[in-house]
RNA sequence: CCGAGGGUAGCUCAGCGGUUAGAGCGGAGGACUCAUAAUCCUUUGGUCGUGGGUUCGAUCCCCACCCCUCGGACCA
């Protein structure tokens, strides 16, 4: 490899701050961070940047909804993202977020300099505005009756239904998805950047190698006709940052998203927004951003211009990727069909993940599919049986047997090991061109023939008539191990980890593959990684299922707010006590399979007996969470059929009904059976 | 409707501007016992989406068609 260092700035894109981490998101940070490890492996010089994109309605809203200023809200989202993506060993040098001072100072500077250039021009838009709530509508904020096929409740860009895309002004009997009231036409100066401007920079940029050949033609696509131009500011009441000089303009978060590359390299240098156009503008910095492949537009059109309207160079390059499905199933948001990070590291070992996702992914913006029977098979017999086997057949016979000693390695390895040392050229490639899937096709190559030579070498009955011998074999095993753990370093650091406090080693990097141990005494082998177990899978789904729907996306919270549901007529205490309320503890609860909402509760009612309700708590309880708990129940209501059996009482709670449903709770002393008066 | 990518063993994929098509996993049988439970050996298995064409010869080139995925057409 070349001895010139590489000095590079990588970025992932910035997730959306309404949600939580999933699966999906993952792939894209494991993908950036292998990068990123394998790179710093290099002796490269990398500074990884990320951060929330905090700004926009959907935010403003739903931290409404949960009775939070948006910045607390932000704050929170901030914690988890950093909390879930340490879960998963993606090291970012900082992670950021757009609402912040660093992030304001650029955009001013952005804006600054594009109106000076003439860049930004203004025009009137006509847009849904709910007159209640007095703001104006994104599109999925809009629900309607589908003009096409007449579907009801379908959102403002497209029916679910038929698939028919339109304008929200088309939409039959619109309503807005936060207030229900009946939207209106508004008209509104907003203000555009001129794509125009720059078309022959930009055409030029695609094929300079900004992106791979297929994403190229599909851009080109775009230079078919003349590019929009884009509209970047936003009426208030708006979560963002206020365009300087105007009143009630804000900066649509589209714009300060990607600046936050930027702001959060100002932070990462302890500097000002001039600092980090400094870093930007260093000749010998390469700017890579990862992306996926739904959100290429914004960077390879409007980011560029941007930069380019400022005076700051383009990207390098667009590491583009696929989308994530799973069990060949597309990843619906809305049919929470999504596993969320936290989720899936309270079940799996997230160094699983890792390693799965590399065996999948290549410099492609090809969709990938995480199948579990698939997942299953990598890493429990490349993994476990292939890679982590080597070391812990080896090690624990030195130990044992040998005082823990490593020696000379034995002639016969030298040959396997020369090979192992002369894949590094490759392995190097395939890592710099993101062909993850080939870099652990080749490793577990690599280590087929390592366990081989320990097999027919069969060190633990060499050991009983030349231990030195023995001791030769098992050092060649270790040394493969070892490198084999170099070059799955990036991949999974955590392992990799273990295994040199197992031989004892400082850290390796990748110069170390052409060395050698030293004779040494190694430590006590301590468990690596176990194998998947397909009931985990199986826990972790059915929580998932249980769960469905969270806080992701979609404007349904948004029908969360409260104070909708109007008071019911008054009643009598005689009208009140026909009402049989009673205490039960929860014995067992199953979320329906079939069905989206119901859960199969049983509860233990004390005197009254055992009785079997089915409540719509699904989406927002996981079984598990219900298991012994006590519950407030309707005995007398009439029981009622329903498609998954007979239903024999109602469980209470408040809330709208989703993911929003919360169980009244008793105090602890209360006993199942006792009325509730 | 338009565009792109793909359809290769049960599964995941590699290959290729042309000889007898490869790997891993799985299945079957065996071996071994050092392994935090795995490895090793043998073996099974494909008319390389369909139909044409070019050629001495095509999985690989050309044409048509079918199917899958993604994207565009509307919005960003």
């Amino acid at each position: 490899m070349a001895a010139v260092k590489r000095n590079l700035l990588v970025t992932s894109a910035l997730p959306y701050a309404n949600g939580a981490i999933h699966i999906g998101h993952l792939v894209e940070y494991i993908q950036t961070d292998i990068w990123v490890r394998f790179q710093r492996l290099m002796g490269n010089r990398v500074v990884y940047l990320c951060g929330d994109d905090a700004h926009g309605t959907p935010i403003m809203l739903r931290a409404r909804s949960e009775g939070l200023a948006p910045e607390q809200f932000i704050a929170r989202m901030n914690q988890e993202h950093r909390a879930d993506f340490a879960r998963f060993g993606v090291q970012f040098d900082c992670y950021y977020s757009t609402h912040s001072p660093e992030n304001e100072a650029l955009c001013h500077c952005f804006y600054e300099r594009l109106k000076t250039g003439g860049h930004i021009v203004h025009r009137d838009v006509e847009q849904f505005f709910d007159p209640v709530e007095n703001i104006f509508l994104p599109d999925r904020f809009i629900r309607g009756q589908c003009p096409a096929c007449k579907s009801p409740d379908q959102y403002g860009d497209s029916c679910e239904i038929c698939g028919k895309h339109y304008n929200p002004t088309d939409l039959l009997n619109p309503k807005s998805a936060v207030s229900g009231a009946v939207p209106e036409r508004r008209s509104s100066r907003h203000f555009f950047l001129r794509l125009e401007d720059f078309r022959e920079p930009l055409q030029k940029l695609l094929r300079t190698g900004l992106v791979d050949s297929v994403v190229a033609n599909k851009l080109e696509e775009w230079f078919g006709k003349e590019l929009k131009d884009w509209d970047i500011s936003r009426d208030a009441p708006f979560f963002g940052f206020p365009i300087p000089g105007e009143t009630d303009k804000y900066f649509y978060n589209w714009l300060d998203a990607p600046i936050g590359y930027l702001a959060a390299l100002a932070r990462h240098l302890g500097g000002s927004a001039a600092d980090a156009e400094e870093y930007w503008q260093m000749e010998d910095l390469e700017v890579h951003h990862f992306i996926g492949k739904d959100i290429i537009y914004f960077h390879a059109l409007f980011w560029p211009a941007m930069l380019l309207g400022a005076g700051l160079k383009p990207p390098k390059q667009l590491c583009v990727h696929g989308h994530l499905t799973i069990n060949g199933e597309k990843m619906s948001k809305s049919r929470g069909t999504f596993i969320n990070a936290a989720q899936y590291a309270r079940h799996l070992d997230p160094q699983w993940l890792r390693y799965y996702f590399a065996t999948r992914l290549s410099a492609l913006p090809a969709d990938i599919d995480l199948s579990f029977d698939d997942f299953c098979n990598r890493v429990n017999s490349e993994l476990v049986g292939k890679l982590v086997n080597l070391i812990s057949r080896a090690a624990p016979i030195l130990t044992r047997l040998l005082e823990g000693r490593t020696g000379i390695v034995t002639v016969e390895a030298l040959p396997l090991l020369n090979e192992f040392r002369a894949a590094e050229s490759a392995l190097a490639a395939d890592y710099d061109q993101r062909n993850f899937a080939a870099v652990t096709r080749r490793i577990c190559a690599l280590a087929d023939q390592a366990n081989k030579f320990v097999e027919n070498q069969a060190p633990w009955s060499l050991v009983k008539s030349d231990a030195e011998a023995a001791r030769g074999v098992l050092t060649a095993a270790l040394e493969c191990g070892r490198i084999l753990m170099i070059y799955l370093k990036p991949i999974i650091p955590d392992i990799a980890a273990s295994v040199e406090k197992c031989l004892n080693i400082r850290p390796q990097t990748w110069r170390d593959i052409q060395d050698s141990m030293p004779s040494h005494i190694i430590k006590q082998f301590e468990h690596l990684t176990g194998r998947v177990e397909e009931r985990k899978i199986q826990d972790m789904l059915n929580e998932n299922k249980a769960q469905a729907t969270p806080i992701i996306a979609s404007p349904a919270p948004a029908a969360a707010v409260a104070g909708t549901e109007p008071l019911a007529p008054e009643c009598s205490i005689e009208q009140f006590s026909t009402i049989d309320l009673r205490v039960a503890r929860v014995i067992r609860a199953e979320a329906l399979e079939a069905s989206d909402k119901l859960m199969k509760v049983e509860l233990d009612a004390g005197p009254l007996g055992k009785r079997t309700v089915l409540a719509g708590i699904k989406k927002a309880y996981l079984p598990e969470q219900l298991n012994g708990r006590l519950v407030i129940f309707c005995a007398n209501l009439a029981p009622r059929k329903m498609k998954f059996g007979t239903s024999e009482g109602m469980i209470l709670a408040s809330g709208p009904g989703g993911t929003e449903v919360f169980l009244l709770s008793v105090d602890e002393r209360a006993t199942p059976g006792q009325r509730v008066h």
